[in-house]
DNA sequence: GTCTATACCTGGATAGAC
DNA sequence: GTCTATCCAGGTATAGAC
């Protein structure tokens, strides 16, 4: 992996464990073994640096989410399997956590990519669940957009909570939680 | 509102707008309108003061929520109370925004509000499912627990997403989806 | 490309005067 | 109780040598 490489790297993972205004450059030069003047030399600063590790990390989440998409088997096994995907609960979500930083909010550019990337993924979950009740999967009753949103939140929420109780238990529950409720609309 | 009162009020809104990490005492004195010496005088600093702020929030959560908890109607009737009550979408939950935080999380004292305010939250929630279950509100089927932690990560996922969007319909949708998918329940 | 030096600001706090 | 002075580390960069 070369420098530029690196350092891309040690700031997606400090976005995530710190947030945007909890990571500084010296730690992203520590993290990534680069000095001062080599990280300035292939970045103009914290910001540039931020754009491309967020980018990647809002890339690498779509990626994921649609090899479960797009696998096989019903609306149904699709969804589940995407929700009950092994994830590193405790860490949370690299691009919801961006949500909670000021300046990440703040500026346009980088705020972009996270809009982006839940109005996609919803509108993916949506899309399968009017799949699936077009198949006569769901109860004619269930609201794809609606449904979409609440489980897109579980898993946000799950992350939360799973955080709150330092337990990764937690974050199944809501899954199941979620699953027990949705495969009431299964017929 | 006294000296001590304004800090404590004005750390609670930093906490809130924008972390443990993104909150300086000079901020904090900028906002309450307190000297710096008059800030150490009432607290030993910045640690001592996000108690104080953490442990108002967290109260005051259970507060309100309690308040629709403990209201009039069915147990499907205060669930839904609870989870349509107005609520600032856009600034997200001033307590869960804390698990974000390395440095809440890392600290037991600052941690440990966070944790009791879910813990106690998603077990009284279950103790309503569990009653309405009995009540016949619920099909039988309905696991309280699984279902508690759901409802309440999708609140805590709902603001994630509203502020992806920038907007509170979001919010609104997916309790709207879960609700949706808990009144299938409904017998 | 990478290093070291330098700069200026802020974070977080203590000390002592009033 | 509140104010000002002071302190040292760290944040975030720029400049220029190698």
């Amino acid at each position: 992996m070369d420098t530029r490489e690196r350092l891309i790297e040690s700031t997606r993972e400090l976005l995530w464990e710190r947030g945007y205004v909890g990571t500084s450059p010296k730690a992203i030069q520590e993290r990534s073994g680069a000095g001062q003047g080599s990280m300035y030399h292939h970045f103009h600063g914290k910001l540039e640096l931020a754009l491309a590790a967020i980018g990647r990390s809002a890339g690498e989440l779509r990626d994921r989410a649609e090899a479960e998409f797009a696998g096989p088997g019903t609306a149904v096994e699709r969804i589940t399997a995407y929700l009950r995907r092994e994830r590193d609960a405790l860490k949370g979500c690299p691009v919801g956590r961006l949500t909670q930083d000021p300046e990440v909010m703040a500026d346009p550019e980088l705020r972009r990519p996270v809009e982006e990337t839940f109005a996609w993924l919803t509108d993916r979950l949506a899309g399968l669940l009017a799949e699936g009740r077009a198949n006569g999967e769901f109860a004619a009753g269930l609201d794809p957009a609606a449904t979409a949103t609440a489980l897109v939140a579980v898993l946000q929420g799950g992350y939360v909570l799973a955080r709150a109780a330092d337990s990764a238990a937690v974050y199944a529950r809501a899954v199941d939680g979620a699953l027990g409720l949705l495969t009431a609309h299964v017929r």
